[in-house]
RNA sequence: GGUUCCAUGGUCUAGGGGUAUGAUAUCUCGCUUACAACGAGAGGAUCGUGAGUUCGAAUCUCGCUGGAACCA
């Protein structure tokens, strides 16, 4: 290898062939014999759109790195990759598509166009994710609409029916009247909504039943005044609640009144949900107004009355609003109430409604036959198995526990469509049995086959078949058993998954739902420990969304700058803070690489093609390693602890916190200071042999060991740097898959012999001096690479000695002729002109006595402070005694000195340098 | 409405009882045998607001204001 092989620039556009490599090695596969430790990852399987947007970066990022750490460290990885396929948006997609209704063609038909829709999505999605370098082993890849999978979610459901975890019922559910199916809580969106709040009067039914007639009740005080946002659901009205802290209403209290219009009898119950302050402080209960309606239902046991039907239409409960719209109803009932003179008050609010957020029309809650998993048996081992897990961020636990808190329904399972699994039950026509197939006949879909028995119980043998599909959610969140291959009873190798990463908008779902199912299925929880990250912000701040119009593809980024930069950007955020896109920030990245592109080009100058030294190094480690000069100690101290401080960062995600440490030492310590004060020992003829081989070797070890520390984030970049450096005993990849990639290669061990805090301490203090003259020379335009003739260091013996141990390093580096080091001071004088009180020692040794001795401080002048501390060494104020560790003294020098020299004091160093030119 | 998070130079950000980290932008200077897409330097923040605890609060507590996310 010779310099002329290295580009001058680093080419991104590489970075796919290096995808290749990896590709055709298969380095990413996970072995699973048991050899190295394991890690399970489990995976989030996306929703396959076609195409992966930021949020899938910063997510995949997380895990990639983690992997590739972990693989780093000698773990086996296992790196999964699902496609969580099934969904409405692919029914409408498909409807869109082909001009088409789901009903205008076969059940069968309808779902293949899915399916191929879904597997072309699928690839390209799967591309994308190659081209950001995520390191999934693609031969676990699943696909949730496949027989094989589909299996799976119909065995989880037999498992948990014949465990009465699933059961099908009556329940109220969240329904779109125009989709006709039930939908999840996680599909309804809120918007604003400006509607009017009627008041309407409920006269008293008891005075009529009281005196057996039907005369008029003049006093209305004997009703009640209720106030709602849809009296076109007063047929189905079956109580009025209150406060039961209510003055008002105390009297009426467990009294019956009568429902103008639709004339049932209802009764008033107390209720301390009822907030007095809105509206009049009284709420009619309606099946099913919304969701309070249910839960006051259920809590006063009332009755159900069903108006509307299941296209939003009234029903014959409406009576004489039969037929019509919800729309039509409420304004008929409006305006027939304003005859009767029922409505009062008429008062404009704003409302938030439930939509569907496909299709926007608002929701109704219905009530239907349908199939829940009880959730609420599971509530208390769900937080208990949340508390045993590791969050990250901590704060993420908490939404969990909290909506398991506030589970109030049964898990409603059951969708009236067909793209998803079907749910695996046949009902007989004449007792109405549920048959199951058994777990031998999965996959199987119902209203394709009969069930394998011949009669029911009862002698029928006519069945209907279920129509009713699984929830999208049956199907992901089994995924860490399916990736350990559940149910075969190996899984247990690979179950619980180490590592669960995720986005916090599917903590309630997603998390939610697979520990409950883990939990139901094999009573263990899925996983040890959960990574959340935040969203992407778009350039204005806000979440990037296509509505927003401030989506940024990640493709648009890669072309332009790379994947790495990408990589790095994704890398500097926080798990679970919310991420803002911000180009300046990629370019950053892109800089850093370049940089480091440079500073390793630079080396390979003065290593790649040297017969003589570094590269031998079984010969000559020990021998340099001896042979270090104080700056090499310096730097390769820095390193080591940098590798620690890395490695732990990794492992506890902080991400950026490794990045940034990573840029600032190679790019500040190593680039800006090291490579500077050493190039004089690899220019200069008269520098000793082992003075170049160490920097040399310093130079090779500081690049080499960094790169790794970055290659988990920037895994092309670390690639195409490492080709360079041939480490055949550094590769663990299998014999079969030998690629030389850092990739394969073993995490750099720290060596504790090389870390050394007194002498990084030390290193820092010639540095600054270094740069202090270097400063100067540029201040007085004198070029770098000028000599200067002689320089006079006055410091203290204790600086004394420590540059004295970097003299050739100063020396070499500032081409200084001429170097002197002594105790003292110049014959100039200097002048203390300002003192500020060193809060940082003052406050915790003096606590209260401290305002007396700032105030001494601030009072006195600042010669007479340094004076008294100049004879005496210390000050004594009301017993307390101040020395020069209190005050921070802010010096200047004063007088002429009569030779011709520059005197330069520094702000850092208690020193002054007087140079010759 | 509930839950959670956030508020620090023009912009973005670190930190988390002792006057504040860094980036970016701006300005000045400089091609220095890897890098001008670089380097050196300068200016620029009473850490949202009001109170409390404390010798001392950007930091802890509470209220308020504003923003965001998730959910009902």
């Amino acid at each position: 290898m010779t310099i002329k092989d290295i580009p001058k620039d680093y080419d991104h556009k590489k970075e796919k062939q290096w995808q290749k490599k990896w590709d055709d090695g298969q380095i990413y596969k996970f072995i699973g014999d048991g050899k190295k430790p394991r890690y399970i990852i489990d995976t989030p399987p996306p929703y396959p759109t076609g195409s992966i947007h930021m949020g899938h970066v910063l997510n995949w990022l997380y895990i990639d790195i983690n992997a590739r750490f972990r693989r780093l460290k000698g773990m086996d990885v296992m790196f999964p990759q699902g496609w969580d396929c099934h969904g409405l948006p692919t029914e409408v997609k498909v409807e869109e598509i082909n001009n088409i209704k789901k009903n205008d063609v076969s059940r069968a038909d309808f779902r293949q166009m899915c399916v191929d829709l879904t597997k072309e999505n699928i690839s390209l999605m799967k591309n994308q994710m190659k081209f950001m370098g995520f390191s999934q082993d693609w031969s676990r890849e699943y696909i949730t609409m496949t027989p094989k999978y589909m299996r799976k979610t119909q065995l989880s459901f037999l498992k948990m029916y014949d465990e009465d975890l699933i059961y099908h019922g009556i329940h109220p559910v969240n329904w779109c009247p125009r989709c006709e199916t039930a939908i999840a809580f996680a599909e309804v969106e809120y918007i604003n909504n400006d509607t009017y709040l009627n008041h309407v009067n409920f006269p008293s039914a008891e005075k009529k039943n009281e005196n057996g007639d039907n005369s008029t009740n003049k006093d209305e005080k004997d009703g009640v005044l209720i106030a709602t946002t849809r009296p076109e659901l007063m047929s189905a009205c079956v109580g009025v609640v209150v406060s039961p802290d209510d003055k008002r209403y105390s009297d009426i209290i467990g009294k019956e009144v009568e429902v103008p219009l639709s004339g049932q009898k209802v009764k008033v119950i107390a209720d301390e949900e009822v907030d007095p302050e809105f509206g009049t402080g009284a709420v009619m209960v309606c099946t099913f107004g919304d969701k309070t309606d249910v839960s006051w239902v259920n809590k006063h046991d009332l009755d159900i009355i069903e108006a509307i039907d299941e296209k939003g239409i009234m029903t014959k409960a409406a009576g004489k609003y039969e037929g019509m719209t919800l729309k039509e109803c409420k304004l008929a009932t409006v305006d027939d109430l304003k005859e009767e003179g029922c409505i009062v008050k008429q008062e404009p609010v704003d409302q938030k409604v439930g939509q569907c957020w496909r299709c926007k029309t608002p929701i109704e809650i219905l009530v239907k036959k349908q199939w829940f998993v009880a959730v609420s048996k599971f509530v208390d081992d769900i937080k208990s198995a949340a508390e045993s897990m590791n969050w990250i961020p901590e704060h993420m636990k908490s939404r969990l526990l909290n909506w398991a808190d506030s589970m109030e329904w049964d898990w409603c399972i059951s969708r009236q469509r067909i793209f998803a699994t079907p749910i695996p039950v046949w009902f007989c026509n004449e007792c109405g049995k549920i048959h199951l197939p058994s777990p031998e006949e999965l996959p199987i879909d119902p209203t394709q086959s009969k069930p394998s028995i011949e009669a029911c119980e009862c002698g029928s043998t006519s069945f209907t078949s279920e129509e009713d599909v699984l929830d999208t959610w049956m199907d992901s969140s089994i995924s860490p058993l399916n990736i350990a291959s559940w149910p075969e009873s190996s899984f247990k190798d690979n179950f619980p998954a180490n590592l669960r990463p995720q986005g916090h908008d599917i903590i309630r779902t997603w998390a939610f739902y697979t520990i409950l199912r883990t939990l139901a299925l094999e009573g263990e929880k899925p996983f040890e420990e959960i990574v959340i990250n935040g969203m992407v912000f778009g350039e204005d701040g806000y979440k990037m969304s296509k509505s927003r119009g401030n989506v940024i593809g990640p493709e648009e980024v890669i072309g332009e700058y790379g994947v790495d930069s990408l990589r790095i950007w994704a890398a500097n955020s926080v798990p679970g803070s919310d991420v803002p896109f911000d180009w300046k920030d990629i370019k950053y990245g892109y800089k850093f690489l370049r940089k480091f592109w440079n500073a390793f080009r630079f080396i390979g100058m003065h290593i790649l093609e040297d017969e003589e030294d570094v590269n031998k190094e079984e010969k000559t480690n020990s021998k340099i390693i001896d042979n270090l000069m104080p700056l090499d100690q310096w730097i390769l101290s820095k390193l080591n602890n940098l590798n620690k401080e890395i490695a732990n960062a990794y492992e506890t995600y902080n991400f950026a916190t490794a990045i940034n440490s990573i840029e600032k030492f190679v790019w500040h310590d190593f680039c800006d200071e090291y490579i500077e004060a050493v190039k004089y020992r690899l220019y200069n003829d008269d520098i000793s042999e082992d003075s170049r081989l160490t920097a040399k070797y310093t130079l090779k070890t500081v690049v080499e060991t960094s790169l790794k520390l970055l290659a988990p984030i920037a895994p092309h970049f670390a690639d195409e740097v490492y080709q360079y450096f041939n480490e055949e005993e550094d590769n663990q990849s299998n014999e079969n898959n030998k690629i030389n990639s850092i990739n394969t290669s073993k995490w750099p061990k720290p060596d504790n012999d090389l870390i050394n805090e007194t002498i990084e301490d030390k290193g820092q203090l010639a540095i600054e001096l270094i740069s202090e003259i270097r400063r100067f020379k540029s201040a007085s335009k004198i070029p770098l690479n000028v000599p200067l003739e002689e320089v006079n260091i006055y410091t203290d013996d204790k600086l004394k000695t420590i540059f004295e141990n970097f003299i050739e390093d100063i020396k070499g580096t500032l081409k200084i002729n001429n170097i002197n080091i002594q105790i003292g001071k110049p014959y100039v004088h200097e002048k203390v002109v300002e003192i500020t009180p060193a809060m940082d020692k003052i406050g915790p040794q003096f606590k209260g006595e401290a305002p007396k001795i700032i105030k001494y401080l601030s009072s006195t002048s600042p010669e007479e402070i340094a004076k008294l501390l100049e004879t005496n060494g210390k000050i004594i104020i009301e017993d307390n005694i101040i020395t020069h560790e209190h005050v921070n003294m802010e010096k200047e020098i004063v007088g002429k000195s009569d030779k011709k020299v520059d005197v330069v004091q520094t702000d850092n160093l208690d020193a002054i340098f007087e140079i010759t030119r």
